[in-house]
DNA sequence: CCAAAAGTGTTGGTTTTACACCCATGG
DNA sequence: CCATGGGTGTAAAACCAACACTTTTGG
């Protein structure tokens, strides 16, 4: 409105080319305090016995997050997970045989989830974040990118809770944070922030006991809006 | 590596059906303390003689950053902006008549450019972006979403400063952070966060004076990594 | 009784907010 | 001399980081 700028503009116009379309999908859980990501080795070229990301092509009807959703099925067995788009990659060289735009994603599932066996012969499993090996096309730069996404949200939103199960003690809670920060945080100030949160609820009589004094088992509750979330920025690594 | 859990998973395999792909570029500015977006008048169908945002496919050997780069400059005559991958929407239906996968985009160029009349018929006006008509496809969805994302971008890093020319005054500074913000900020301090950044450098001896006493120039120098940048959750609206 | 993890408050430093007056220029 | 925007400091409140000891259980 109201500014008298004008510039002409190209019309659009359909193209002589289309493209594959792809979903990858970073899947993150915690496990035994440490990140873990999901690889699955390539059956095929390009790439054929690397190791991959999970993903696969986006089906003529389908909307980008339902791909996604549907290869985490088919790689997982797994529904009712947080999952987020992350960035598109469309270097044309990506895939050396022809060209593939790729919408990544990530996904957070929780640990007490067990994979169920998939319909074909190749095959999934968890590897630390830390050292992973040579993955195909960009997927380590995709997975690079997927794992500072997830190091920023964990300090002002809640989606740290999607990696664990629906009852947890604070000090499971804590471990998923130092997994993921890769740094340890002090117990005190960790429990006030989340308590100023208000999204647990303490389950009563409830206690988990491995080694030690039994820990108060807890679950979240979404409720309000969460504002400044758990964020440690500078604190001293302990 | 380590973890035992696995699941098969499917062959990745080529598919049968491509899709377009277009890039669609949300492009900022300020002026006259007012926040606007460029939009472009359809020339055909669909959505003929509707607003959009610039936009057009990805030509078969482009990378997507490279598509969002060309359109720019064929939309507005403009290169060496501030461009950043937005996200992709692929609803089946987006688009009426084929399938098309739109990689999103925003730019921020600064009101001093005056954008240079293009190679057709098409027209490119700018936009309050609180008056915005009807727009085409899911365009207002895609506003909607780049809007916000610089909202907040503007408050953890330095993007504010590409909206301006090359030589500013503190006070044209708090006019964009006002104008995208929609609220008024309080002047010292925001003087005091500025300066904490020491990314902006004095012109000695330049000075502005439309109205008023004259104003100090500053270039901006993008040196250090600016941490915490100018943000003002909880000020007071004045 | 030992080992292991759970649980719990206080203090000092830093950051953030609120707030008001004088200055230089043009008309 | 009036209107306009430029320029500047301080005090109170909120927030954040550092830090150590007691409790409960199992073995």
């Amino acid at each position: 409105m109201l500014n008298v700028t004008r510039v002409s503009a190209r019309h659009l116009s359909y193209p002589e080319k289309r493209m594959n379309v792809a979903v990858d999908i970073v899947i993150f859980t915690v496990q035994e305090r440490a990140l873990k990501v999901l690889l699955v080795k390539r059956g095929i070229p390009p790439f054929k016995d690397q190791l991959a990301i999970p993903g696969g092509f986006v089906l003529p009807d389908e909307d980008l997050d339902e791909a996604a959703l549907r290869e985490l099925r088919e790689e997982t067995g797994v529904s009712d997970v947080y999952l987020e788009q992350l960035y598109s990659f469309g270097d044309p060289k990506r895939d050396p045989r022809d060209r593939v735009i790729s919408i990544a994603y990530f996904a957070l599932i929780s640990a007490d989830r067990t994979l169920k066996a998939g319909t074909d012969a190749s095959e999934a499993s968890w590897w630390l974040v830390r050292r992973t090996p040579k993955l195909a096309f960009d997927h380590a730069k995709i997975l690079k990118y997927a794992l500072d996404r997830l190091r920023n949200k964990l300090e002002y939103t809640t989606v740290g809770f999607q990696l664990l199960p629906p009852k947890f003690t604070l000090g499971e809670l804590q471990g998923v944070y130092e997994a993921i920060l890769e740094k340890r945080l002090d117990k005190r100030n960790f429990r006030r922030k989340i308590a100023e949160l208000k999204i647990l609820k303490p389950l009563s009589k409830e206690y988990r006991n491995d080694v030690g004094r039994p820990a108060q088992l807890f679950q979240f509750v979404a409720g309000r809006s969460a504002k400044r979330a758990v964020s440690k920025k500078g604190q001293k690594q302990c």
